[in-house]
RNA sequence: GCGGACGUGGUGGAAUUGGUAGACACGCCAGACUUAGGAUCUGGUGCCGCAAGGUGUGGAGGUUCAAGUCCUCUCGUCCGCACCA
């Protein structure tokens, strides 16, 4: 055993400290705190009990906690350690407040790194993960956390893939999944494509790959559908949710509004092109620049740019210019502007004007219609491009103090000019004046524009959950039968790493058409890994009993969500959270579900640093959980954890306070020898109290009061402890085993969400276990028999005094007046301000 | 550039409504007990100063009897988005 803090053989009792009633133990003699011993048995006793499973009796008021299912990846790091212990710690709060609480675990269990795993080490990936799984779940058990057993699953499983297969034929049969060819964003590493989301700063979110866009076929899910009520429902969330997470949802799905309108063709322009084009659309949120129109630009995928490519209307090297455009990566097309003029013309629709066409780089074909009228005088982009390019730069509207910009682009609203019949007018009011006259005229209309796009869901991997559509040559696309699913995957593959290995897989694919029973092949394409966790916080809401039959019933549904407390890292800002509220909504519009929004609170905890950085294997400034458990124990873990910092900010991890935590424990646990057992509370006679046994019962008081502060409202859990370490150095102070005991009866349940074993085991041996539930406030304690004031003069604290809480105004103005003597020498006093219970101030010229 | 969070001792962090800044802990210093100490216990510890005292919450103003907290400006750090027309 590595524990090596236990012993106590040349510790010397204390027995002046020790003198108590009930003398039941002596310092050091009886208890040692030995965590491994007791935290080995009370997780067996959780094991044995079954402690922690819900009851099915749907009348109790409930609690669903929720911290974010782990990946299993192998072994469970600091951040998991975090996360758990911070639901744990909510989970047991509330079990003691006699809610029925859930508070389940599972396993996204699908993706990438079981096949990366099968492709380096030639595992098959459902071993690799089911064994990941197994010592995982070890791992967290080590940890004391109160999970329910019953309703584990993982995503990978053939009945958790069923039922979210039978959901994905009702999205696809109400329209909610679609297939279409589209530039996508593809990882050349992985060789798969991403969603938006999935890309960070143009590169894979997971292995960092810069990517390119390649034009595919492929499945999305509406999720524009539901941008507008995903942007108003984070109102709802408001104050329960981080201000941060919900500014960048906010900004991620990115609502606009403007005018769209058609530019027409000149004439030559419709010649050349033989009547296939009119013109094209564009969009703007800035119509009050539109008189500022000096040339327009579309993106170098645009339909015409194809056309006009494919026809051979554009000269060789302008053709092969715009090809290098389309193949270039995000980042390159960031770096500097480039355009090539299309030689075509447009007219301006209100001054007639003719006006050039080009393709741009910076024109992004999946944002409104690919094509954008360019107002360099009043756009930094426009005005880079027509300066490099040497485009014509008209101003049409003047800054209302600077007057007219020279040399740069006058972003802000202003006072149109040069602007026909709109001249004079404000931007705003230029603004919705311009999109009434086109909208009157004919000539476009206000839309509503989103940065967010369908989220494509297709992987072409092996380890996910099928698509469950057949490909049928003659009916097109048709759904699997639901008594057919699940459409699991097969066993037999090889994964090389190159190409879909369900697409290379000799038979899997064949099938008969579910409508017309020919000849048929099955989708290759499997899931996005967060189309799983999208729905996994509402399968933990079905009970035993229903497991086999229904993803989850609808009255058990109704009773658990929302989700009370969900808790997890800000990563998933956007995407598991953004997929998560589309998910609940869609299910709710199938008829599944009656919430509008999941997850009622959010906590989104900090991330755990080590010497500034977090932690992370390639730098090498890693702690290992099991380590660290076995050293100390999972109460020091815990403790430390939720004391060194509150859960919101980042932890900077610090071995000796990780110490200092464990001291703490010990200390805890082996003065409950100055408690006698009992199965009640003791009965104090306050007054009869000497001051520092009041103090002591003060203290502990206090914590409690604060321990119901923090769960209820500020999450706080190192003041919380803190208040409990200052109510233990209080009682230290005194001798009295009454005082002693009604504090470890409180204290043994005020920390027992934090630290449980030690708690248990304290609470076992003492009170039978009696004590942990919530726990009464006595009033009394906090009767003061007298009050400490400060003095301060002119604001300045220079003293202190005491006065009974009787106390008249003049007597504590008096009082104070003689302890700051040598400030009020030769001046006149003012102004007395008496602030009750906190201070005197003397105001004196 | 836009959006968000945040700046308090040597360190992590306290300070419900403006009311004795630095709780609690780590570290450090001194002492006790010790063959020994990385154990335990006692005391001290914002900074300057022998002291009296001064000074102090990124910086500069302001409101107030009183500001870490409210207002204005400013500097800095971190995070997210980023040619979204």
């Amino acid at each position: 055993m590595s524990f090596r803090w236990g012993w106590s053989t040349s510790r010397a009792p204390k027995p002046e400290k020790s003198i108590n009633k009930a003398a039941v133990w002596r310092r050091g003699e009886i208890l040692q705190y030995n965590p491994s011993e007791i935290e080995k048995k009370w997780q067996a006793f959780w094991e044995a009990e079954r402690s922690f499973e819900p009851s099915t009796d749907l009348s109790l008021p409930k609690k669903y906690v929720l911290s974010m299912f782990p990946y299993p990846s192998g072994r469970i790091h600091m951040g998991h350690v975090r996360n758990y212990t911070i639901g744990d710690a909510f989970a047991r709060f509330y079990r003691q407040q006699g809610m029925n609480v859930l508070h389940p675990i599972g396993w996204d269990s699908f993706g990438m790194p079981a096949e990366n795993a099968a492709i380096k080490h030639g595992v098959h990936p459902k071993k690799w993960t089911y064994e990941n799984i197994d010592y995982m779940r070890k791992e967290l058990a080590s940890l004391g956390l109160s999970f329910s057993k019953e309703r584990e699953f993982a995503t990978s499983d053939p009945l958790y893939t069923k039922f979210e297969q039978g959901f994905i034929i009702d999205l696809f049969e109400k329209g909610l999944l679609y297939r279409k060819k589209a530039y996508l964003n593809w990882c050349p590493h992985d060789l798969t494509v991403l969603a938006n989301e999935q890309v960070v700063d143009g590169c894979c979110w997971r292995c960092d790959t810069p990517i390119v866009k390649k034009e595919m076929n492929q499945y999305y899910l509406r999720i524009t559908d539901y941008a507008d009520e995903l942007i108003d429902d984070l109102k709802q969330l408001e104050r329960k949710w981080p201000n941060q997470v919900l500014a960048m949802q906010e900004n991620w799905i990115g609502r606009s509004h403007g005018l769209e309108f058609t530019l027409a063709f000149d004439e030559h322009t419709k010649q050349l092109l033989r009547g296939e084009y009119e013109g094209f659309e564009v969009y703007t949120t800035r119509p009050d620049t539109i008189y500022g129109v000096s040339y327009t630009a579309l993106a170098p995928e645009h339909p015409l740019v194809s056309y006009m490519i494919e026809n051979r209307m554009l000269p060789q090297a302008a053709a092969s210019e715009i090809e290098a455009m389309k193949n270039s990566s995000a980042i390159d097309r960031q770096k500097e502007k480039h355009g090539v003029a299309l030689g075509i013309d447009v007219v301006h629709p209100l001054t007639g004007k003719k006006i050039p066409v080009w393709v741009a780089n910076f024109v992004l074909m999946d944002y409104g219609s690919g094509a954008v009228m360019a107002v360099p005088a009043h756009d930094e982009r426009d005005f880079d491009f027509a300066t490099k390019y040497d485009l014509p730069i008209t101003p049409v509207i003047a800054h209302p103090e600077e007057g007219i910009a020279e040399g740069r682009a006058m972003t802000e609203p202003g006072i149109l000019f040069n602007s026909g019949a709109f001249s004079e007018l404000m931007s705003d009011e230029a603004k919705s004046a311009i999109i009434e006259y086109f909208d009157k005229e004919g000539l476009g209309k206000k839309v509503t524009n989103y940065r967010l796009k369908d989220w494509g869901i297709s992987r072409q991997r092996y380890w996910g959950a099928p698509i469950p559509l057949i490909h049928c040559p003659k009916c097109g696309i048709v759904a699997e039968k639901k008594e057919n699913l699940p459409v699991t995957l097969p066993d037999d593959v090889e994964i090389t790493g190159e190409g879909n290995p369900l697409e290379h897989h000799p038979t899997w694919k064949q099938c008969s058409c579910p409508q017309c029973g020919g000849e048929a092949e099955r989708e290759t394409d499997t899931m996005d890994t967060f189309v799983q966790s999208s729905w996994y916080f509402l399968r933990y809401t079905a009970s035993a009993k229903l497991w086999e039959e229904k993803a989850f019933d609808k009255d058990e549904l109704a009773y658990w969500m929302n989700v009370d407390h969900y808790i997890g890292g800000i990563e998933h800002a956007i995407l598991h959270l953004l997929y998560s509220r589309f998910f609940t909504k869609a299910l709710r519009d199938l008829g599944y579900v009656d919430a509008d929004e999941p997850f009622e609170r959010l906590l989104t905890q900090g991330m755990v640093l080590k010497d500034g950085a977090k932690m992370s294997k390639s730098k090498g400034n890693t702690v290992d959980p099991d380590a660290l458990i076995e050293k100390y124990g999972a109460d020091t873990a815990r403790l430390f954890i939720l004391f060194a910092a509150p859960p919101t900010q980042e932890l900077e991890w610090n071995d000796s306070a990780v110490e200092g935590a464990f001291r703490f424990l010990r200390r805890f646990y082996e003065r409950s020898e100055n408690a006698y057992a009992t199965d009640v509370i003791p009965a104090i006679d306050h007054s009869a109290l000497s001051k520092p046994e009041k103090a002591a019962r003060k203290k502990v008081y206090e914590a409690l009061s604060r321990a119901n502060d923090v769960f209820g409202e500020r999450y706080t859990f190192n003041t919380m402890i803190a208040g409990v370490m200052e109510a233990m150095n209080a009682l230290a102070e005194q001798k009295n085993a009454d005082v002693w005991t009604e504090a470890y009866w409180v204290l043994s349940s005020l920390m027992e969400p934090i630290v449980p074993h030690v708690c248990w085991e304290i609470s076992d041996r003492l009170f039978g276990g009696k004590n942990l539930a919530s726990q009464q406030l006595k009033e009394e304690v906090f009767a003061l028999e007298s009050i400490t004031l400060g003095v301060s003069v002119n604001g300045k604290n220079r003293g202190q005094i005491e006065v009974a809480p009787e106390a008249s105004k003049a007597e504590m103005i008096e009082a104070a007046k003689a302890v700051v003597p040598n400030w009020l020498e030769g001046k006149t006093i003012v102004k007395e301000i008496v602030v009750p219970n906190k201070l005197v101030n003397l105001v004196v010229k």
